[in-house]
DNA sequence: CGCTATACATCGGAATTTTATGTATATTTG
DNA sequence: CAAATATACATAAAATTCCGATGTATAGCG
């Protein structure tokens, strides 16, 4: 992982909310190969971390489940409430001004997208 | 807006290193109220982070101290020591790299300075 | 003289994440 | 076809890191 685990910390939630704004519905596995697949390897989620805050997602009412079978592997959905799109919408964007507020403090050049 | 806390996990040790390398040797007080001014409120350093976070880059040789008074009032100045200068690089080229990556990943849009 | 600002610092606890571990099924490859 | 790897869930102890509260003391101002 290039990125010193510190840093990930907080912004974890974010992710989750975000990626679930954008998909509609995600399993936990499918969670950590999509956030790998497009940050090419740089944010590894790791499952310790991931699901104790799918379940405390689940439990603040921010996401709903249902489970389904693949044959007989179990794969357990998750998609945004109202609740969770409203609160996916405020992350992201504090998440962008804690960045833009960042990126001011630190001299830090970013790129335009 | 102020950021939830949990944002600023892991990005303290890095803000206070590169403060250290403009500014050549700062005090602790002095920290806190250049990154509350440099981010208008919106970061506020609390000195029971602070303070720790001084002590540990201390132990790690990456600062030195030195101990003046101004009338009877201590003042420790903290300034990079040669490790320091190198590592406060480090990190805030990391800090830049996850930033870019963040905004990749959520869809951010951010401003060209 | 009292209030606010400056200036250091510690410490318990809260919150979050990592590491390790566990269980089980599915698929690929030598 | 056996072994390795991938898929897929999950928990729990330990580590990390920071906040909030608290403490001490001097300086300046009205």
């Amino acid at each position: 992982m290039v990125y010193s685990t510190e840093l990930l910390k907080g912004t974890l939630k974010t992710i989750v909310l975000k990626l679930l704004a954008d998909n509609k519905k995600m399993y936990g596995y499918e969670i950590t190969q999509t956030v790998k697949e497009l940050t090419q390897d740089k944010i590894q989620i790791t499952e310790g971390a991931l699901y104790p805050t799918l379940h405390a997602l689940e439990a603040d009412g921010l996401v709903t489940t249902e489970t389904e079978y693949i044959g007989k592997r179990v794969r357990k959905y998750y998609s945004l409430s109202l609740a969770g799109k409203t609160r996916a919408k405020e992350k992201v964007s504090e998440l962008a001004s804690f960045v833009q507020t960042m990126t001011l403090l630190l001299d830090l050049k970013t790129k335009t997208i």
